[in-house]
DNA sequence: ATGCATGAGCG
DNA sequence: GCTCATGCATA
């Protein structure tokens, strides 16, 4: 058929390497920030016991992420880069892609996903933030008491600030009173939110001004760097919703294609289409409108759901259990993403009421 | 641009 | 089982 829209799996094999080096671990807990992760990775360089930071803003935290953002230590992942294929670079770059440049438009943005705005003194103070952040589910979550729901942890109160992203909390913040130091490289060292979000948006309109679709980049970063990526990963990273380490790991990539880019614009093409046979992927399922409704209002209440709870829900709502695990995992998920869909304005964000992270029963 | 899905790694 | 990264398929 014409359909020449699918091809998937062939190149799920690199796109695993991303994965295989990139993400090597994760959960530890439900409530870890995505920031928790990058310092897991620093972990892995850190042969001995990881604490390579020694500055934590947040008190004594028992094992608080200390971000990144100045954290310096740069072990950030890096791409394995093929030795070899960086010949084709330019080629490869350059792929054909519409002509079309039409102008690009610089509307604002989102408002106030993470860092959006330094310009506070606190991260997300427990009780005393009602951050315009308007979208920040996951502090709130967080400081909520997912955290120390408990008593055996004696939280330090404050301090149960999980690294929130990127908010707000610039290296600069805490202990930097007078001297500061300069984080504000764009190319190294883990980039702070503020940095990342800036960087989205201005890779986004020279893209655009470059003619380039998502899916260009997202061809040219698998042929470049040897890592694929699609459409929906390249326009989750301009709109970052992405999980912050996950947007660390992809900007030195995309930083690279911009210079190559830019640089030489107009050059020859080589197209190169790798095509890849099919395996069956599940067909969608289409959730109606109403019940999502319930599955919402259940998340609301428990967003982690036992399994015997999904399943009695999915029995009421006619879904396959497994769909509707599928569901509050996304879910989840997506109130972990630093844009959360739908408010992105200031808005008045509560937290959602606290509850404990196992411990939602209420059928 | 986003919803539902897959799969790896961890517990 | 979950989280997390990622993407096909779709609105």
């Amino acid at each position: 058929m014409a359909t020449a829209a699918s091809n998937p799996y062939g190149l799920l094999g690199s796109g695993s390497l991303a994965h295989a080096d990139g993400a090597g671990m994760q959960q530890g807990s439900p409530f870890r920030n995505p920031q928790k992760l990058l310092q897991s990775e620093y972990l892995q360089g850190v042969p001995g016991n990881g604490h390579p930071l020694g500055h934590h803003w947040v008190t004594s935290l028992s094992d608080a992420a200390p971000w990144p953002s100045a954290l310096a230590g740069g072990p950030l992942e890096q791409p394995d880069v093929k030795p070899g294929r960086e010949d084709l670079q330019l080629g490869a770059l350059l792929h054909h892609r519409s002509p079309h440049v039409s102008h690009h438009s610089p509307h604002a943005n989102h408002p106030g996903a993470w860092g959006a705005s330094p310009a506070h003194g606190g991260s997300l103070g427990p009780a005393g933030q009602p951050p315009p952040l308007g979208v920040y589910p996951q502090a709130g979550f967080a400081v909520g008491g997912v955290l120390e729901h408990g008593g055996l942890t004696p939280p330090p109160a404050a301090a149960a600030q999980q690294p929130p992203p990127p908010q707000g909390l610039h290296p600069g913040e805490h202990g930097e009173l007078g001297g500061h130091h300069c984080q504000d490289h764009s190319d190294e060292e883990t980039p702070t939110s503020d940095e990342l979000e800036q960087f989205a948006k201005q890779f986004k309109q020279r893209r655009i001004k470059l003619g380039f679709t998502q899916a260009d980049v997202g061809l040219a970063l698998g042929t470049l760097y040897g890592n694929v990526f699609s459409q929906t990963t390249i326009c989750r990273f301009e709109a970052l919703q992405l999980s912050f380490k996950n947007m660390c790991k992809l900007k030195p990539l995309l930083n690279k294609w911009l210079e190559e880019a830019d640089s030489s614009t107009g050059s020859p093409t080589s197209i190169d289409k790798i095509a890849a046979q099919g395996r069956k992927r599940k067909k969608r399922t289409s959730i109606e409108v109403s019940v999502k409704g319930v599955l919402e209002t259940h998340f609301l209440k428990c967003p982690k759901p036992a399994a015997q709870e999904i399943s009695s829900l999915a029995d009421s709502l006619q879904l396959e259990k497994e769909v509707v695990r599928v569901w509050f995992c996304n879910r989840r998920q997506k109130e972990k993403r630093m844009t959360p869909p739908g408010e992105q304005q200031q808005h008045e964000v509560y937290a959602h009421g606290v509850k404990t992270d196992s411990a939602c029963h209420d059928l």
